[in-house]
RNA sequence: GGUGCGUUGGCCGAGUGGUUAGGCAUUGGUCUGCAAAACCAAGUACAGCGGUUCGAUUCCUCUACGCACCU
């Protein structure tokens, strides 16, 4: 008889407190972490993504925790990809109930219902549509996408032009509406999945969110800002922490301006998180 | 005690005799390969009393509070 095969999902906004929670449910169910949050899978970064501590790393064996390069820019779709053939291993080797953590609502969704097939970026043609986004402005893009995918025209934000961009270049490359990849059905996973996810009161979590600011500068942030400053372009660190940090070494404004502005972007940031989770009705919430 | 200036939503800050500046914060939301990204939306404030006026946040009186200066 088939063993029963569980991914156990830990999620929650940004420092709830997930890294706890995630070490003692490891522990009861003898399982790894397998991390899915889209920055900490950096390996440059380690202070301002808040990875878990070396230690419990040491003990527990962590995967998608700084094991990808900010050179390569990573996405929901690889992730889908690998997580898959990672659990499928893990679940080969014998382990019945795998344990997941991490806080990239869009991440989870991708492994847990699947994208579908659509094709991923063409670099080229992602570089030219952004300058043209540059350039001409959205609305430029907008009727050009009315024309080739009027379907995708209607449904999308039309004030976003990243989103705008990515619809054009799949019409683009594909020569088929964006609109006609989407299946609206999710795909079947070998496993069964249950989430859990943490929460706490709004104001203790931002008072949360504003001391570990104040500790990631005590423990160094600073320099780890200095270190990735030459890379400041790539898209892996548009993130909070590092974006705010970097016109710092600019002289722009001083290291208080820099730390409130982290501050508060985290506190939009995980209420965005909340925000995403809210209609996940297969969430079964806990209060810490 | 006198004179002058000021008092705008949580904060900053413009402005007007009659379609509610704006920014930040806050709150709600969107999301199919950049997602810690990108984007959308919401709140109806003019210190208090009275007056002028068809109508006052805007003009006038007084009161309170604040600041400055004077005796």
């Amino acid at each position: 008889m088939a063993k029963r095969r569980r991914l156990l999902i830990l999620l929650g906004p940004t420092a709830v407190g997930k890294t706890d929670q995630s070490l003692s449910y490891a522990r009861r169910y003898d399982s790894p972490i397998i991390s899915c949050d889209s920055r900490q899978l950096y390996r440059e970064m380690s202070i301002g993504t808040a990875v878990p501590p070396e230690a419990l790393r040491a003990e527990i064996p962590h995967y998608f925790i700084r094991d990808h390069s900010i050179f390569e820019p990573y996405t929901a779709g690889k992730y889908e990809v690998e997580a898959l053939a990672l659990l499928e291993r893990l679940f080969n080797e014998g382990h019945e109930t795998l344990v997941m953590a991490g806080g990239s609502g869009f991440y989870i969704d991708a492994l847990c219902k699947g994208l579908d097939d659509f094709p991923s970026a063409d670099p080229e043609l992602r570089a030219m549509l952004m300058r043209r986004l540059g350039e001409e402005g959205v609305e430029s893009l907008r009727m050009e996408l009315k024309s080739l995918d009027p379907v995708s025209y209607a449904a999308l934000d039309i004030a976003n032009g990243q989103r705008v961009v990515r619809a054009l270049e799949v019409c683009l490359m594909t020569g088929r509406p964006f609109s006609s990849f989407k299946t609206g059905s999710h795909k079947a996973r070998p496993f069964e999945i249950e989430k859990i996810g943490f929460t706490r009161p709004r104001a203790e979590l931002y008072a949360r969110i504003d001391a570990r600011v104040l500790k990631m500068v005590e423990d160094g942030l600073m320099e780890e800002v200095r270190r990735l400053y030459p890379h400041r372009a790539l898209p892996a660190l548009q993130t909070v922490g590092y974006k705010e940090l970097f016109p710092v070494l600019e002289g722009e404004y001083g290291l208080e301006r820099g730390v409130e502005l982290v501050q508060r972007n985290t506190r939009h940031y995980a209420k965005r998180q909340l925000s995403w989770w809210a209609r996940d009705k297969d969430i079964r919430w806990e209060m810490l």
